[in-house]
RNA sequence: GCGGGCGUGGCGGAAUUGGUAGACGCGCCGGCUUUAGGUGCCGGUGGGCGAAAGCCCGUGGGGGUUCGAGUCCCUCCGCCCGCACCA
């Protein structure tokens, strides 16, 4: 007997060359056209982050792309027109650091790259609108990357300024903060160092507001939505200024606890204070100062970031005058205040703060309580009646905040403040691979933007990639020498290329209008598409990628550009998939598994069911090759269903009033309809959707003996609900049953009479 | 320390959100196809006693609410993730 058995090697490229013959998965712009609606269809826009295009695509991306495509499948089955595309993050440290080593243009293994991307994606059957496909190297995308910038530094949100800023010694060049791990840099490893270097900068923080009130607005789960709340780190309090009568100078500082203030008994600067050397200055302490600061300077943010590290420091030999009760309170250095937050400075009290007490103690200060405590000892950091604290005494210490904070008010010695933990986003990069910053230095007219007319800026080819702590970019001569757009005069052009999350904090607004010559996007188009419905990508981008993405949004908005606020309405964060030893996948482990080989072995169908199978898919879950077997041994079943009660009639129907075996089997269909559409609803528990067709196939195989009708009904409904996880298997197997393609038709509906029947008998057993 | 989450068979994990715990898959056991070994098919499989029907015990430990608790409340134990000298 020949062997007739399921082939994904014949079916998938088949079903595969039909949906790019047709441009099945194409969605035009027409419902947004002059404003309007030809098609009722509601719209969905299902969006996973697009790739990297580094070496060939790993499992992670399979994963990825298998939960979108499964999503954009169901959306469109139950009649939204969806916009599903894709495009790559092409510009960036990988392919340039390639480029140093082989000697290789960045842009050749890019594109190589992008093109085994592709050809995955078509392999895997994913249902991509290709008529949209962007990459953010093609001058086509970054002209309108340079053009967003260019707004930005119009409206004053990217600007240029001397700053301290972290610099990664091995990739030689700087990072944002939202790239140092550990005081590491996220990309090697190294440990980062500061240097004082002007950069450009985006006014991120102007939005810090904005960015956290409407993460109350969005559906993120609730843990990306805390990280982000903390990277913002807004705390509420008061600015007081303290003077130093010796310099005449003025010192603010932040304080969450205003009134706590006349149990401020020191006063305490961060080392990289511009002030503590001319404080210190004449004073007995300044050789001490100059050597503490020196040390400080140079030891890693590891060591020194440590809570329970012993308090060090040194007196500057200088005192403040304590607004409230006009003491003079002694000034120290100390490495436990932090420049980058507040005003690099603080007012010490030792008795309700844990960290001004250990440094009390360990240098013998005075420690003044203010708040009653009772039984609790120092420091106390709660809540109670005020003491010591002059005419506040005896007022709750909540209300003695307020009072206080008045009093500062009228007497002109500070003000309620605000205070964030994030900082302006460093976009400028040191670097080849990256989109140039359209700006030009005239040493008359300054900073001058490149006329729009002149852009895009292309990035120049060059011979020697070599970071030397400025860009690549400064050795082309003919690139860099120009007129100024201005005056004329001889120019340079800006050399630093920017932050590659610059390009993809807007691409999913060049989706909508790709093609845009005039503009980045038509603002119509944008904001018929926008928001992006669902967004589907790993949890490492939970700060850097989706603070930015938002904030350019809300900027977007601000220049009239859009009318939405968010880019992202729900955001799915998807697990990884660890080796089979449970391990993270890592070349060094030797646990790696790739897809290719599975698809080609098993097939695209049998890879995207079995990952999406293997767990909930917000979770980790470790490969497993006997369960991806089973799972290609489900499709087999499915397939030879469909290959034995295929060759006969044209249209499935439900049997009429089915009996016996094949009221079972129409029932346990309708089971199913149930169960998957729940399941694809909202929590995406894929793998009980999965599991729900399992278990139909299964029961059709035990009613073998039934009513042709009824296993062929039955068949026809797992293919179609298989259809979003195994797109293929479900189109082969539901045409072979009904003569009709899937995609086409509508989700299955559950039949309510059936339903209530199955859940009729089950209250009956339960009585 | 603060914030978020979790604890169910040998394993991954289900449980219609308070209603037959363990779906589905893996593994394991038995059988079938003349099957010479891993991309086949059928059946069994939480634990204990029993030939069987059946009975008892079972969702990290303890307590509670309820006709009914894996699910809700209290408490203890254990694990994972994020942030961490942020004034």
């Amino acid at each position: 007997m020949p062997d007739r058995r399921y082939d994904p090697k014949q079916i998938e490229p088949k079903w595969q060359e039909i949906w790019a013959r047709e441009h099945t998965w194409e969605v035009s712009n027409e419902a947004s056209d002059h404003g309007v609606h030809h098609d009722p269809r509601e719209k969905s826009y299902v969006l996973e982050m697009l790739p990297y295009p580094s070496g060939e695509p790993h499992i992670g991306h399979l994963k990825n792309y298998s939960l979108g495509d499964a999503i954009a499948h169901f959306h469109r089955r139950t009649g939204r027109r969806v916009l599903h595309p894709m495009g790559y993050d092409a510009f960036g440290l990988p392919a340039e650091n390639h480029a140093i080593r082989t000697g290789e243009h960045p842009r050749r293994s890019t594109d190589e790259s992008i093109a085994a991307f592709q050809a995955a994606f078509r392999s895997w059957g994913i249902s991509i609108d290709w008529s949209r496909e962007i990459a953010t190297h093609e001058p086509t995308y970054y002209r309108w990357t340079q053009w967003i910038f260019l707004q930005m530094f119009e409206r004053g949100l990217a600007y240029r300024k001397e700053a301290a800023v972290k610099w990664c010694p091995h990739d030689q060049t700087v990072l944002a903060n939202e790239q140092v791990i550990d005081g590491r840099c996220e990309r090697c490893g190294h440990e980062v160092e500061l240097r004082q270097l002007e950069q450009w900068f985006f006014r991120i923080t102007d939005y810090a507001d904005r960015l956290l009130d409407d993460l109350d607005e969005i559906e993120w789960p609730e843990y990306v939505k805390s990280m982000q709340r903390n990277w913002i780190g807004r705390s509420e309090g008061a600015e007081v200024t303290f003077r130093c009568e010796a310099l005449r100078i003025d010192y603010p500082v932040f304080t969450t606890r205003p009134d706590t203030l006349f149990g401020a008994t020191f006063f305490v600067m961060a080392p990289e204070h511009p002030d503590v050397f001319r404080l210190a200055a004449g004073t007995p302490h300044e050789h001490d100062v100059h050597a503490y600061v020196n040390h400080a300077m140079t030891e890693s943010a590891e060591d020194r970031g440590s809570a329970e590290k012993p308090k060090t420091g040194v007196p500057l030999g200088r005192t403040v005058t304590n607004p409230v009760t006009g003491e003079q309170i002694p000034m120290f250095v100390a490495d436990y205040v932090l420049m980058e937050y507040g005003t690099g400075a603080i007012m010490a009290v030792p008795a309700h703060d844990t960290r001004d007490f250990a440094f009390a103690e360990a240098f013998g200060l005075p420690i003044r309580r203010v708040i009653e405590s009772g039984e609790e000892p120092l420091p106390y950091t709660g809540d109670g009646p005020m003491v010591n604290s002059g005419e506040f005494d005896g007022m709750h210490n909540r209300d003695a905040y307020e009072a206080i904070v008045a009093w500062l008010d009228r007497e002109g010695r500070g003000h309620a403040s605000v205070s964030y933990r994030l900082r302006d986003w460093l976009l400028s990069r040191q670097r080849y691979w990256g989109c140039p910053i359209p700006i030009i230095h005239c040493p008359r007219d300054g900073l001058v933007p490149v006329p729009d007319e002149d852009l895009p800026v292309e990035l120049p080819n060059i011979d020697d990639y070599r970071p030397r702590g400025r860009s690549p970019l400064a050795a082309a001569a003919d690139w860099v020498n120009v007129k100024c757009p201005r005056c004329g005069a001889p120019a340079r052009r800006e050399t630093d290329t920017m932050d590659t999350f610059v390009d993809s904090s807007w691409y999913f607004l060049r989706y909508c209008d790709p093609l845009n010559d005039a503009a980045p996007f038509d603002s119509r188009i944008a904001n018929a598409w926008m928001e992006v419905d669902q967004y589907i990508g790993g949890v490492e981008h939970a700060i850097l990628h989706l603070m930015y993405a938002r904030f350019f949004v809300k900027a977007l908005a601000d220049m009239g550009l859009l009318d939405v606020q968010e880019p992202f309405r729900r955001l799915f964060t998807q697990g990884m998939i660890l080796g089979p030893d449970g391990h993270k996948m890592s070349k060094s482990q030797g646990n790696v598994v790739s897809p290719m080989p599975i698809v080609d072995r098993l097939g695209a169908d049998a890879a995207r069911c079995y990952i999406l199978f293997i767990g909930p898919p917000d979770q980790d879950a470790a490969w497993s090759e006997k369960s991806l077997e089973g799972v290609h041994r489900f499709l087999s079943r499915l397939w030879r269903l469909g290959d034995e009660l295929g060759n006969h009639a044209a249209g499935v129907e439900v049997p009429i009033d089915p009996a016996g075996d094949e009221l079972t089997l129409v029932r346990k269909a309708n089971w199913a309809i149930d169960k998957v559409t729940a399941d694809m609803t909202g929590r995406f528990a894929f793998n009980t959707a999965i599991a729900a067709v399992m278990e139909l196939v299964n029961e059709i195989y035990r009613h073998r003996d039934a009513d042709v009708e009824a296993q062929r009904f039955a068949t026809a409904t797992a293919a179609s609900l298989l259809f979003p996880f195994a797109p293929h298997l479900g189109s082969e197997v539901y045409e072979a049953l009904t003569g009709r393609r899937v995609w086409e038709e509508p989700w299955p509906d559950a039949d309510p009479a059936m339903l209530v029947a199955e859940t009729f008998e089950l209250v009956c057993q339960v009585n």
